[in-house]
DNA sequence: GTCTATATGAGGATAGAC
DNA sequence: GTCTATCCTCATATAGAC
């Protein structure tokens, strides 16, 4: 028996408040659940690794109660995904805030930020991997997702060039991947070993790539 | 019945001949064409997406004609990870001649021979993503070659700066995880969209880098 | 060294009741 | 929207014959 609801509201009424027709509330937080359940193990294990069993036993219901709001693991995957990028845009244009080598401080602050939510990066980190494999459900995704990442970078480093930040000559195609290679390689060696201090490191990167970039 | 031996070895005479006591020519031939199959399909689907089924067949024998020659999956992979160090030593001592920044071109004709093997590349990209997970047989094996390599690196920087290759005041310990990021960033992203090529990039890196490290 | 047969279990997905 | 029960497939590992 549900104990959220005092005043007893009907599925209709429950849906006009949630704006989602056909939806209760009570299956918005078991979504929910599910969706943070997933995120976790994910993260933990891969999505080879987990199994729907264990998302749904997280989340509270049967693994058929999961899969009433998700008809399958890819959709589940798909989802997460989807839901970590709608939560924060990571490399989105919004966070890309500033205009051309102001970019590599934005950046900056994304690793710092990064390097307080381990989970949320070993996720990304470990679907990551999964995704190279052709079959695998977020292979397209992550490829688009890492073409608009350097697309975005490359703009900023164009700018830049315009005013005048950068000498001409640089290889700025080339360079845009680099940037991102930085930050995900990063990350890797930090998952593994503690001790390195992602923040530093990529703060010598920028500080050598200005340099570089100016002289 | 087997061609291989014509004249008709016995076992002995054909351990004597492979100077491994107890282990007969036919076996050395499974053993290595169960480890060529398991880099193929561990590469494809990585570990947790295979199975010893799949890789038997592949190798040419029965499942429980493999666990004769490894164990368990486990045993397997860690074998496949230290056969591949053995072939090829990658980042090993041996490679990275020359001195000081010399290691940067070193390092860029790594890159350059990796463009060339995909499968590999993709194998160990698979593998590295799949060993965030703490549980993972080679977790503590992907960790500590990643100190070796930084820690060889760092040694090659740290001579360059004693020979005045580079300027004093560079934090050195914080660079070298920078430099092993963007190889395997850029192989991330390689093997996502073909049309990164990490040659000219990780080329870009090292020039930028190089005015950054003497100006 | 390799096989067939099998034990044992886990995983994803479906059917149908409530 | 959630559950129980179940199907079917696949996977790891073992037993024992050749």
């Amino acid at each position: 028996m549900p104990d959220r609801d005092g005043p007893g509201l009907t599925m209709d009424q429950e849906s006009r408040l949630t704006g989602q027709a056909g939806t209760s509330v009570r299956g918005d937080e078991s979504r929910a659940a599910i969706l943070q359940a997933a995120k976790a193990l994910f993260s933990a294990n891969g999505s080879r690794g987990t199994s729907l069993a264990s998302i749904a036993s997280a989340a509270g219901l049967s693994q058929p109660g999961l899969l009433h709001h998700f008809p399958s693991k890819s959709a589940l995957l798909l989802a997460v995904l989807a839901d970590r990028d709608r939560e924060d845009g990571e490399l989105s244009s919004a966070r890309l805030t500033g205009d051309g080598l102001d970019i590599l401080t934005a950046l900056a602050s994304l690793v710092e930020h990064n390097q307080g939510q381990p989970e949320i990066v070993r996720l990304f980190s470990v679907l990551l991997g999964e995704s190279l494999s052709d079959a695998h459900p977020a292979h397209g995704q992550f490829a688009a997702r890492y073409q608009g990442i350097r697309s975005r970078i490359l703009r900023k480093l164009r700018r830049a060039q315009t005013q005048g930040q950068v000498r001409e000559g640089v290889d700025l195609d080339a360079l845009a991947p680099v940037i991102v290679a930085v930050m995900d390689g990063l990350q890797y060696q930090w998952l593994l070993d503690d001790s390195i201090d992602m923040v530093r490191s990529f703060q010598v990167f920028c500080d050598l790539l200005v340099r570089g970039l100016t002289t």
